[in-house]
DNA sequence: TGCAAAATAGCACGATCGTTCTTTTATTGA
DNA sequence: TCAATAAAAGAACGATCGTGCTATTTTGCA
């Protein structure tokens, strides 16, 4: 193999002088990410974590430093993608009950994907409710950065004149979280059946009850 | 000391036959709730128990056999007190609205106790929903009774007239119990403040909207 | 009061954990 | 191609975990 073709491969796979460090890295946070889902960030284990990369611990280890930044790299990751998933897709709806509705319907699609693999949002909220340190505020941190665009849509909804004038937002964005919790517990944990068209009639009916539902 | 004494001591203390063995189990299971309701099933272990009770390990450990039927008195344990606390004095308003509020507002200030402790309901459903085994049984076991308790106080407030008659009974239920959950998370992880009053808030709009208002 | 039984303690085991240190291997850039 | 450097492996550490085994202490009852 010519020098020329090395190098070529080089710049097309690692443009910005990313070094096989930071692709593995991002790998072991990829597979660090589907492991926490399932067993939370607690149950999250450098040795566990080392045989699905199948890689040895030290391997492992030596790309954070720490355990708990091992799970800081997957909180952060996860926010990503939740905004990449949830987020941004609705921004592309118009203001207003239009947007309010697509976000809900991305959370609603997200959470009924989670009810199998599990959500680090909300077992991580149970592991670190009582803790402090850098895990719980890049944690809440994030979740709060979400709740609070949900507050926004809601208010941009109200400004619009798709909710009543004296609909008050915070409230119809913590009944809506409720909503979602709600099918998360009783879906995943207790396996209720129909939980999904139970959030969904639930968001109607908030819609109904703060004038969002012609 | 004399031998009546001691025997009438015994009578009254124990008087079914409980050996110190129990009342000393009792105390163990009392002290494994409360670490449990802070740090979860999961993280409760047998050392630290056995430090909070000044014990030996292995002389916690011989009265249940096992971490998990451990746990399972733990779960046992908190279904009583869930029950003495939440349900059975919502028994003594009649039947109806003023019972299912009854059951709403106990559930409520259970709930914002377990703010400060924690709720094993909550954090065990986290722990434990991707598991199988007679833990978890216990457990989903325990919160379906309730939710089922709920169930048929909406049911019952449906029959008596109080709410409207195309009332979906199980969508109250569950809406319900989202504010709950809402409540929680929003007021132990992100230290949301106003968040029982938005949950009381929640139980008005949905009694609203399925006719319990007036 | 004394003796059987129950309750508790003490100790050790294998396993897993996060972490540190040293050594080996793979990658990079001139 | 070769030296410098980054990445990965290997081994060991102290700690904690649940659990089994064997003493020792405490309790219950005649």
């Amino acid at each position: 193999m010519s020098v020329s073709s090395l190098s070529i491969s080089r710049e097309s796979l690692a443009p910005k002088g990313q070094q096989k460090g930071q692709q593995t890295k991002a790998a072991i946070v990829d597979a660090a990410l589907g492991l926490a889902t399932q067993i939370g960030l607690e149950g999250l284990s450098i040795g566990a974590l080392a045989e699905v990369m199948r890689m040895s611990k030290s391997g492992v280890f030596a790309h954070f430093g720490s355990r708990e930044e091992l799970q800081i790299s997957v909180v952060r990751e996860y926010h990503t993608r939740f905004e990449e998933e949830v987020f941004f897709p609705a921004l592309q709806h118009p203001r207003g009950l239009p947007r309010l509705r697509a976000m809900f319907n991305n959370w609603m699609q997200r959470t009924s994907i989670e009810i199998d693999s599990g959500c680090i949002y909300i077992s991580g909220a149970v592991e670190f409710d009582d803790r402090s340190g850098p895990v719980r505020d890049a944690l809440a941190g994030s979740v709060r950065t979400w709740l609070k665009a949900m507050d926004r849509a809601v208010v941009q909804a109200k400004e619009a004149g798709h909710l009543n004038a004296d609909a008050d937002e915070h409230q119809v964005a913590f009944e809506i979280h409720g909503l979602i919790l709600a099918l998360h517990y009783e879906a995943r944990f207790l396996k209720t059946p129909n939980s999904a068209d139970r959030a969904h009639k639930g968001f109607a009916n908030i819609l109904q009850r703060f004038g969002g539902a012609g």
